[in-house]
RNA sequence: GGCCCCAUCGUCUAGAGGCCUAGGACACCACCCUCUCAAGGUGGCGACACGGGUUCGAAUCCCGUUGGGGCUGCCA
């Protein structure tokens, strides 16, 4: 911690692909430090790899922010903006010699690696050809930063302790390309140094880079005559897959668009991040302010965590099951009754098989009721642990028919020989008794025990005809809202789809 | 190959020398509850990578080995 000093931490994606849940995770443990010390969040978009940026990457960083209900309280500041202080910084660096002009091409320095490699030269990287040549600056030639060869450079790491760097494995690495557009290592430390950036909050695969920015941040000082601190650097352990691999965005699923989709809660998304790579203590689901108050750079873990779907599904199902009815109802709109003007389910696509991660509501709109809804929504809110489960929970509401599953077809009535006893036993109890769900139970209850069998069988045959599954809803709950006529209409239809009695 | 990081149940972790016959959570298994499915309850399975030190005492400190990972781009 700079003493006294509110921090003041960035959150610098780059916009070239959609929100990755590692990026994610970064910006929360940013956020949390921030809300924990008091500070500012500042969000970067680190867009100056023009060929790759995309405005809608942009947008869906500043919208998954916003859900996951850490909006930066600065920003977003666009890199691509920040051109003449980088372009001031370049002339200074290499007015003050730190910089040389670079002619070689890739093919060349590999050439070059190879031929030391097989003379016994271990060195990667570049090796310095350019160096001493004093060759102009111009069109096509990168600029190099000159790296001493003797020492190390020493990262203190918030989360990991002192890191040294032996310089003689730092190769000349590129500031600046041959068309004048700064690299990664420049812009990111000069914007830090523009934007009074206290504390570098990020992901380890930037640890191997945090020397060059290290050397940088000393050759700018030198070269502005200036003496800023140097932030202070915190590298998050790694998410990674069943592998152990860092998470990629080819083969897992990162997207947190795609976990939005799929009704994740934002409290339980963001729950779930927070224990990756750090413990609040005894208790895992905790309110975020809870969380804010625990948060400790110095207690996150070391070790790269794996991002585990199951246990996030659990934690959903939790916050799900915390919600009051009717902020389940809210909640679940998007899912059952989505309006055009609103964010829902179904823009997003699987990229390998190009269908809709989520199923399309299965009803038409016009069948949907919000009142019917209502009253089985306390006992759909127990068996969900994603929102876009709902909608298969409840269709047999809003279709026109039962929405038959062949398979519960098969097991509960087909195979079943009692089914149509059972049937038509329900049809004719079921067009005298009261309507409502207890008088349901026990109706149906003297069915089975006449049908000689537990309840739990016998109803089974009844909620496949009904509701089309032999999982789901109670029965009778479900029945009570469906109505008699309804429901004897679709017991008629299952009888009248069987084969005629041998 | 070079440089760097990491190492407690399958997974996420608690553990900052004695409180540890290593605790919790997810997953899994069994039982209970029960109109299905869930949820819930109870119980179970299950780990300090290995080898050396240091110490009266090590999961905790040091060294080594092994294993895993990251970086090694005119991407970020």
């Amino acid at each position: 911690m700079t003493d006294a000093v509110a921090p003041r931490v960035r959150f610098a994606p780059s916009p070239t692909g959609y929100f990755h849940v590692g990026s994610a995770r970064a910006a929360l443990f940013n956020w949390f430090f921030v809300r924990r010390w008091g500070g500012t969040l500042v969000l970067r978009i680190e867009d100056t790899d023009e060929a790759r940026n995309r405005p809608e990457w942009t947008e869906g960083i500043i919208s998954a922010l916003a859900w996951l209900g850490m909006a930066p309280d600065e920003g977003p500041h666009f890199q691509s903006a920040q051109d003449e202080a980088h372009r001031a910084a370049i002339e200074a660096l290499w007015e003050a010699g730190a910089l040389y002009a670079c002619a070689c091409i890739r093919e060349e320095i590999d050439a070059r690696v190879k031929t030391r490699a097989a003379a016994g030269d271990p060195t990667p990287g570049y090796d310095g050809h350019c160096r001493d040549l004093g060759l102009a600056r111009g069109e096509g030639r990168a600029l190099r930063f000159r790296t001493p060869d003797e020492g190390s450079v020493r990262v203190d790491d918030l989360v990991r302790g002192e890191v040294d760097f032996p310089l003689r494995a730092l190769e000349d690495f590129i500031c600046v390309r041959g068309d004048g557009k700064p690299l990664f290592a420049l812009a990111n430390a000069v914007d830090d140094r523009t934007m009074t950036i206290s504390h570098v909050i990020r992901g380890e695969d930037l640890l191997p880079t945090t020397p060059r920015q290290v050397l940088l941040w000393g050759a700018l000082n030198r070269a502005e005559g200036r003496d800023l601190a140097l932030p202070a650097y915190a590298h998050l352990p790694l998410l990674v897959n069943e592998q152990g691999k860092k998470l990629s965005k080819r083969r897992d699923p990162v997207a947190v668009e795609l976990y939005r989709e799929q009704g994740y809660l934002p409290d339980a998304f963001r729950n779930y991040l927070a224990l990756l790579g750090w413990s609040p203590g005894d208790e895992e689901i905790l309110p975020v302010s809870t969380l804010v108050e625990r948060f400790r750079l110095d207690d996150v873990q070391k070790s790269p965590a794996f991002f585990d779907v199951k246990k996030l599904s659990h934690f959903n199902g939790v916050y799900i099951r915390a919600l009051s009815v009717s902020e389940f109802i809210d909640a679940t709109r998007p899912w059952v009754d989505p309006a055009p003007d609103e964010w829902a389910p179904g823009g997003w696509r699987d990229p390998d098989t190009d269908e809709p991660v989520v199923s399309p509501v299965p009803w038409a709109p016009a069948r949907y009721d919000a009142a019917r809804f209502g009253e089985v929504a306390a006992v759909t809110q127990e068996r969900v642990t994603v929102l876009s489960e709902v909608p298969a929970l409840v269709d047999f509401l809003f279709q026109e028919e039962a929405p038959i599953d062949e398979t519960s077809w098969q097991k509960a009535i087909a195979g079943d020989e009692a089914a149509p006893a059972i049937l038509a036993a329900a049809l004719a109890a079921y067009a005298e008794c009261p309507w409502d769900k207890d008088a349901l139970h026990s109706v149906t209850l003297e069915i089975a025990e006449a049908a000689g069998r537990k309840l739990g069988k016998a109803q089974a045959p009844i909620r496949v005809a009904v509701m089309g599954r032999t999982a789901g809803l109670p029965l009778f709950d479900s029945l009570a809202v469906l109505g008699r006529d309804e429901t004897r209409r679709r017991i008629e239809a299952a009888l009248a789809r069987l084969p005629p009695a041998a």
